[in-house]
DNA sequence: TACACATGAGTAATCGTTTACACATGCTTG
DNA sequence: CAAGCATGTGTAAACGATTACTCATGTGTA
């Protein structure tokens, strides 16, 4: 690989010089300047960022760790978030935890021995060690989509979660539904049982108790949700409708009531939650509480940057808003 | 941030014996070895990769370098590559170009400043200068998925797009359909060329003449598989079926129709490429040629790591089979 | 004329590791 | 008992950049 020496050898000139022209800082004449220059692009160099993150001690890498990347609303988040980032100069380095606590924390140690110059972690919700961990560097960190109990000295960018789960029973309740199913997931970062209080708050509204409710043990895909929704459909009687807490969720309950050749909306209605682009796309086209995924990726990165070149700011938590984005997946129940 | 020096103050040893403790190699006395790794844990140390990298000249990471991670094809990928090099050890930087030839020759560069040991490139097909920067310097890469013209020194992964291509055209030929429109991408990586061949191998069999035929400019997501599918759609006469070169355009089509209150399957057969995983949850569940992408990836990667420990290696051009995946968006023309 | 200051370029320390080399001690072995 | 080797540890030179210092020169100004 070729160095700053071998450059400087054969512009006949010294390391720190070249090291000025790269940097465009210090006086360089105009004659070295063009020969540098040269020389560079024909030996085809490329300056290490491994010595230079080392002797400036900053990496313009920041870490991303996501439980999923192979989930729909992760990987919409991950890119808005890459290409805010990639915008202002900063790399990315994805890390998906797998919905695994242990793997989620191998990857905080990585990143810190990275020396990445700071976070964004939406965590697993299976530990809050890591963030722990995090927390005892002093490496600025800010929490995307799931809170975590406990978390201090971190900025927030979280979504209206209560108002989100409001927003969707009310919506279903409103159009007349009286035996609507739920489906959620444990979650110890608290955005799910959130979304239930909203749920909750719609009920109590409307005087009725306790629906029926599914919880899956992480967020899981289509297949978790096709098998969610088909618990859900074999009851007796058969909720008329069901609100899925993720749209991945909703997509695989539409699926299974298909597969029961249940016509739809006709005969089930389904809300979603998060607007993933596919949202827009299944059939029927999903009604669901959207959240502004490009917009909380952008602020993120926007608080977790102020962050990074102002270490005193104050941390700030940021709740953005949900709303009902109504499509044709959900009508007036039938009788 | 804690060094190696704090640590070996503390411990009162040399840094050389930290060093030896936490590499496991040279001759440590246990005494002292307790002692170091008492005082690393008490300062929470984490050792800096970078310096460590710059003097071993390796970084076990790769580079990751594809289209859209925004795509659910190419997040599946990304995942299962991810998933394969974490177990070996490696980091991986996951670099998502957007379809752009400046970005990604931004991020080749990048990933070479990085000192990548390797990089696994998906080409955007939209320049090939990419890649001949990339073997300027000696670094190993595999190319996965789209083949690109002219490179040379390189394994490729790629699976049988042509033989995929006859598969998904001769299956709704077979079905009796004589009128079927054809979605795909302009691309000049080939992997679609190929599917197209593949097609015509199963239209000459038929004693056929070309069919219907939509390209887009870049693969795109569901949107633009619903435009190019509205523009099929609103075709005299219409045709039975459409053949999409992607999943992604598939489920675009698929709703383009379904907006269109056509029935699905019965009015208008649906074929797709890829299987990705929200293949089996689309209603109807979307009939597919499957690619093997957990395969690819993993053959990716151990090709890769291969050529890294192994300079000498020669290089390889694996072709993975790709099959019919029957489900239920393919049926015989009602007429 | 003398002095301050802008310009241009080199020397060497530094960032945090790894590792070749040196050195000391104790044990084995011929 | 001396040589040789295993064991344990420290010193210092890399790795490839950046940057604080130095030291020239030339130029403007009192």
């Amino acid at each position: 690989m070729v160095t700053m020496k071998d450059v400087a050898e054969r512009a006949g000139v010294s390391v720190a010089t070249v090291s000025r022209v790269i940097n465009q800082n210090g006086y360089v004449s105009s004659d070295v300047q063009t020969r540098v220059t040269a020389v560079m692009r024909e030996l085809n160099y490329q300056p290490s960022l491994l010595a230079r993150s080392l002797r400036r001690q900053e990496t313009f890498a920041i870490g991303l760790l996501i439980p999923q990347l192979d989930h729909p609303f992760f990987s919409t988040l991950a890119f808005a978030i890459e290409k805010t980032l990639f915008a202002q100069n900063y790399r990315t380095l994805i890390c998906s935890a797998e919905e695994n606590a242990t793997k989620e924390d191998a990857y905080v140690e990585m990143l810190l021995r990275q020396r990445v110059d700071g976070v964004i972690f939406v965590p697993t919700g299976h530990s809050d060690q890591s963030l722990a961990r995090l927390q005892a560097m002093t490496i600025p960190a800010v929490l995307v989509d799931r809170d975590l109990f406990g978390a201090s000295r971190v900025s927030k960018v979280l979504s209206d979660n209560v108002r989100g789960g409001y927003l969707g029973m009310q919506y279903l309740l409103e159009l007349g539904h009286r035996h609507i199913g739920i489906i959620g997931a444990h979650e110890y970062s608290g955005s799910m049982t959130q979304r239930l209080h909203g749920v909750q708050q719609a009920l109590a509204e409307y005087g009725l108790s306790n629906p029926p409710l599914v919880l899956m043990d992480t967020l899981g895909q289509f297949e978790m949700g096709y098998s969610a929704g088909m618990r859900l459909l074999r009851l007796e009687p058969r909720p008329t409708a069901i609100f899925a807490l993720t749209d991945v969720i909703a997509i695989g309950v539409m699926h299974a009531a298909a597969e029961l050749s249940m016509r739809l909306p006709q005969e089930l209605s389904v809300v979603g939650f998060d607007d993933i682009p596919l949202a827009a796309y299944s059939i029927p086209a999903l009604t669901t509480v959207a959240q502004p995924i490009a917009e909380m990726g952008a602020k993120a990165v926007e608080l977790l940057l102020r962050h990074i070149q102002q270490p005193s700011q104050p941390f700030e938590t940021i709740t953005l808003a949900t709303r009902l984005v109504v499509r044709h997946s959900a009508m007036a129940p039938s009788r």
